[in-house]
DNA sequence: CAAAACTTTCAAAAATATTTGAAAGTTTGA
DNA sequence: TCAAACTTTCAAATATTTTTGAAAGTTTTG
């Protein structure tokens, strides 16, 4: 294969990959394409390459600042914006994470706290403890996927591996 | 907050989670309405407790049952099929991720095997050189995550809960 | 064997998510 | 201060995914 095609078969791929991890198909092609770019791009740029429109560059650069996967950055004398892409494959996955347990896992454990505390009534005594029980259990079991999240999240890169060492022996 | 609704609620965010972890939000609101039911549901009734269509419950019954969260049971001297919900959520945890990585992990470690095997020209040497030193660290990387869902998907959870505490500390 | 009871299929409709691009907004420099 | 250079916004258009429901298929039973 060429390597133009692998570029393009790459930025498919990891934009595919994406959509099943929260980040949208257009934003996992803008970054995979920073992925493989070793100089600073403009908004324009990324436009010309995924041959996308300019709002649409724009809302996904945007996100892609704030999942903390790209960094603005100037050149001097130029009063454009460019961006440089995380390319550290490890930072890229805990970024992720973090913004997962955020959007999702936080939301779930409110909503499991609230439903914990159902009021029993006395005739739906049983039912109501059978469902508590189970909310617990849930409840429980996101608590520790969370922490476990958090801490991944939060350790370096040689932790990981360490700790993929122990896990696999 | 009484019985009933809580257990609307606990269907309605069951079902935005599994939106964003590939269970379609449907699906995912069938799982949760066998979380909390303890005794065997039919299609027929399905459908009327989460008010879908005849094919809508259909597939998504036949998808969960796909993904091992749903279990096909007879009632001696009834036609109609009934179906039991997986309810160990550590099991269920354990399905989704050995799904997920069928469905994406796999596919995209495909394609890197393909991509570091980039043609390098005369002409583009250093670049593609470039391109495939990072498609084989995405690659390592990718393949220790799939490892390590492996490991975590054919755990039990008392490992699971030994590996936390080690982590935790 | 026929028809009742039940399940599956799938094309069309509806709902949802994404993308566009023109217009509005902002910043910079002369 | 103004206008050029650039960025942001957002309503409408497009694309994608999900849902519907009627029809076809299958199994069981009398």
């Amino acid at each position: 294969m060429e390597l133009k095609d692998a570029k393009e078969k790459f930025i498919q791929s990891w934009g595919n990959l994406g959509s099943n991890w929260g980040v949208n198909k257009t934003m996992a092609q803008i970054h995979a394409l920073f992925l493989i770019t070793d100089h600073l791009l403009s908004a324009e740029e990324v436009m010309e390459e995924l041959q996308i429109s300019r709002g649409n560059a724009n809302m996904n650069i945007r996100a892609l600042i704030e999942w903390g996967l790209l960094y603005k950055e100037s050149i001097k004398g130029e009063r454009k914006e460019y961006f440089r892409g995380e390319k550290d494959i490890w930072l890229v996955a805990r970024r992720v994470i973090q913004m997962r347990q955020r959007q999702e896992i936080n939301p779930m454990l409110n909503v499991l706290g609230e439903l914990k505390v159902v009021e029993t009534n006395p005739e739906n005594k049983g039912e109501a403890a059978k469902f508590i029980e189970q909310m617990k259990q849930i409840e429980a079991f996101t608590q520790s996927a969370d922490r476990m999240f958090s801490k991944v999240a939060s350790s370096d890169e040689k932790w990981f591996w360490k700790i993929l060492m122990k896990l696999m022996r």
